[in-house]
DNA sequence: GTCTATACTAGGATAGAC
DNA sequence: GTCTATCCTAGTATAGAC
């Protein structure tokens, strides 16, 4: 693998616990899974944006296949526990809410690269039945939770469909005047 | 690479065209990169997909990336062709008609999984452009030929984009009732 | 037009030291 | 808790024959 220890780990950013530094990892992980992909990305290049060793992150959770659940999991939570907050107290319109913290988690912490690279690689036999489930959970918590109907929660997640790819290909920076349009108004629904 | 030529191909299945083996190629191809996205298909998979050896498929078109660009190319023809055929003659509901004729390339050609595992390698240097610009010739589409409003084309992409993601992690086979009702509602919606 | 052989690099995972 | 060394397989691409 090239040059992958090329630079010596002698001097190791402090010794920090196993719990910490995991959390640290699946951070990383998050970035890189986020821009390239389950199969684009390497349990080497997670270990250099971390910090680490390609063994360590090998080690640590057991190999790429159950990292990358991981972080679809702490994705998921974190999306969850912004909707949750989000509808503390009572805001007038709790779809609207919604919409606007999700746009924060995404731009904030790539939640809506990692949803879409998970449904991508739904075929991988552990990340599918992760992302299908993970999928439920949400439609859940909006018809149970947040109140919605079947309808408003249709709509709700195709408009945040639709966020995951205008992000994905990065239209908002599209020149094109319709292109433009269309980002202003998706966003403008979500107060951003 | 395992037994790659373990099976000698002494036995041709005819010799074809250039042109007819390459439309055959890029058909396999369409079948393996929507299954496994982008980085995670194998040139060899896609040459035992259409009968060919692993070298010849590198050769017909340069490489895996050039090939991946042809298939988003090829999928985004088919659908702006079956998009105006829709509209031919003027239909009462021109989005719906749309709408069918999209779930119907869908599900014959995975048309929607080439899209989604397009948006989500986006990072390539030559899948990102390749996918903007095939989002912005299908907005153009939407907004100048099939005469929608900027209102009407959003929530036609948004529901687009529900449907790729509920095919790829395969919620129509969900045994959740809030799933089942979703299901049966987007695609309702489409008249199938 | 299409194959075989093969070079070369990358990447996941394991072993074992400290 | 974290590293170095290393194995082994997979995968893209090239060369050259037929």
């Amino acid at each position: 693998m090239s040059s992958r220890y090329s630079v010596r780990m002698t001097e190791h950013a402090s010794r920090i616990s196993g719990a910490a530094r995991r959390a640290l990892t699946v951070e990383a992980a998050t970035d890189v899974f986020a821009a390239n992909g389950y199969s684009g990305t390497t349990t080497d290049q997670i270990a250099r944006a971390a910090g680490i060793s390609q063994p360590y992150v090998v080690r640590m959770f057991g190999g790429k296949e159950a990292l990358f659940v991981e972080v679809i999991r702490q994705s998921l939570d974190r999306i969850l526990a912004s909707f949750s907050a989000a509808l503390e107290p009572k805001p007038a319109q709790p779809l609207a809410a919604l919409g606007a913290a999700y746009v924060t988690l995404a731009r904030e912490q790539q939640v809506h690269l990692i949803l879409l690279q998970a449904f991508a690689a739904s075929a991988d036999p552990a990340i599918g039945p992760t992302a299908r489930a993970g999928f439920e959970t949400l439609l859940d918590f909006l018809l149970h939770t947040a109140g919605a109907s079947m309808d408003e929660a249709e709509a709700f997640l195709a408009r945040g469909m639709l966020i995951n790819t205008l992000m994905a290909i990065n239209l908002p920076e599209s020149p094109t005047p319709d292109a433009r349009d269309l980002v202003a108004q998706v966003f403008a629904s979500t107060g951003s």
